[in-house]
DNA sequence: ATACAGAGGATTGTATACAATGTAGTCTTT
DNA sequence: AAAGACTACATTGTATACAATCCTCTGTAT
């Protein structure tokens, strides 16, 4: 019962949260005989994962010469960015048109509690984390398009949270960020498809730009 | 010098060409040892060829059942146009804003071709073909946005191919798609992004348009 | 001292063999 | 006759062995 998936499937999603928590670098090199070492049975299914893994664009392989963790240069990141933020603006847009009264009504209610959580812990820890990508996840599936679902969720999730830049971004501004959150939810249950598409545009755009800031910094820091 | 790329490589590219063209036929099964018997070689490069598939969309693989070539619902292939009408459009405004001025008057000149060719061909095959996507492929490396260009070129290109409904439905109206192709580029020049991304967001929305009239026949004559 | 060449080792690509799972076909039972 | 279970087969998942390629380290020559 507990040995349903593959061996394949067990270590690809270890290895894959591992490198999206940071535990194993950029750049770091994933040889099949050390997973072998360490996750236990043979290169096969090592091999497969690692697959796996380059199939997300979690980790780059060059032939005969191994695979290594993906290490992004600061325009690759920006792309990535530019790509989500037409994505999910997209997605805020299909999602007034297309949610149920119902889950409109369950969205509400979540940013209700997000509104408590963040007066009683400060805005701290829990909205930055779960409460956040909650938000942004239920859009995306509210756009009902299986599609953009699986691009957003599971090509470009992984890498941009392993870059941490987004939870970052919106760890300075808990509270405004929530405002912005409730406007767009009121236009999505306005029906106001155009509005909410802007707005949610506006919304990840204050990211990117608090990305590219926080690349130039980032670059004349270690340049130097 | 031949043998450079790997036989998983060669096996991958020649299956996905095959299914592209219809050659594998959509829910069609893909064994193992059947490619071992067609393509030589062993089990090991065939399975990385599987996978290589499976990483692009073309195929779907359940653990101990095999590899089926996907077979899209028509509402998966409605998904997929939506997604690719606003990632296109994007392409076309950030275009707008960051080609050089010599790969505009580039592509102006591709599009004077066009015109010859149309004339004297009658527009009958050479412009839906290689001019078509040669278009478009040059909007989108217009961009220089590399994670949109491998999204819309390697993962949606593929299945929007192999499905032949651009280029059926562009068949129809060579001259009217050359037409809008022309405003394009037109507005590309004066680099009014706004503008570009519009008038692709229409000429692409043509398509759509004309892929839901195609869903709905098809869907009502097998149906009956 | 630096640059280049070559040999050795390490790693990946491929082949073969075995184990585990799914599938189909038949037989039994209701 | 239809539905379900059981068995045999086929296919995939995994393990091991071999071949080909690349990386590194050392030695030599400039």
């Amino acid at each position: 019962m507990s040995d349903n998936q593959t061996l394949a499937e067990k270590v690809f999603s270890e290895l894959a949260t591992a490198i999206v928590r940071g535990e194993i670098r950029p750049g770091e090199r994933l040889s099949e005989q050390a997973l072998v070492d360490r996750y236990g049975g043979s290169r096969a299914p090592m091999r497969e994962a690692i697959q796996k893994l380059e199939a997300r664009n979690l980790v780059v392989r060059v032939p005969h010469a191994g695979a290594r963790v993906v290490s992004l240069s600061l325009e690759e990141l920006r792309d990535i960015y530019e790509v989500r933020l037409e994505l999910e603006s997209m997605a805020c847009r299909l999602a007034a048109e297309r949610m149920t009264d119902g889950e409109v009504a369950a969205l509400q209610e979540l940013l209700l509690e997000h509104a408590r959580t963040i007066e009683a812990d400060q805005g701290q820890s829990y909205y930055q984390k779960s409460g956040n990508l909650d938000f942004h996840f239920r859009i995306i599936e509210g756009s009902k398009n299986r599609r953009l679902h699986q691009m957003l969720c599971g090509d470009l999730y992984h890498i941009i949270r392993m870059y941490r830049y987004q939870t970052s971004t919106s760890s300075k501004r808990p509270q405004q960020a929530l405002g912005e959150h409730q406007r767009i939810v009121e236009a999505i249950a306005a029906r106001d498809a155009e509005l909410a598409e802007l707005l949610m545009r506006r919304h990840i755009q204050a990211s990117l730009t608090n990305l590219e800031q926080r690349m130039v910094r980032e670059s004349t820091e270690s340049g130097i």
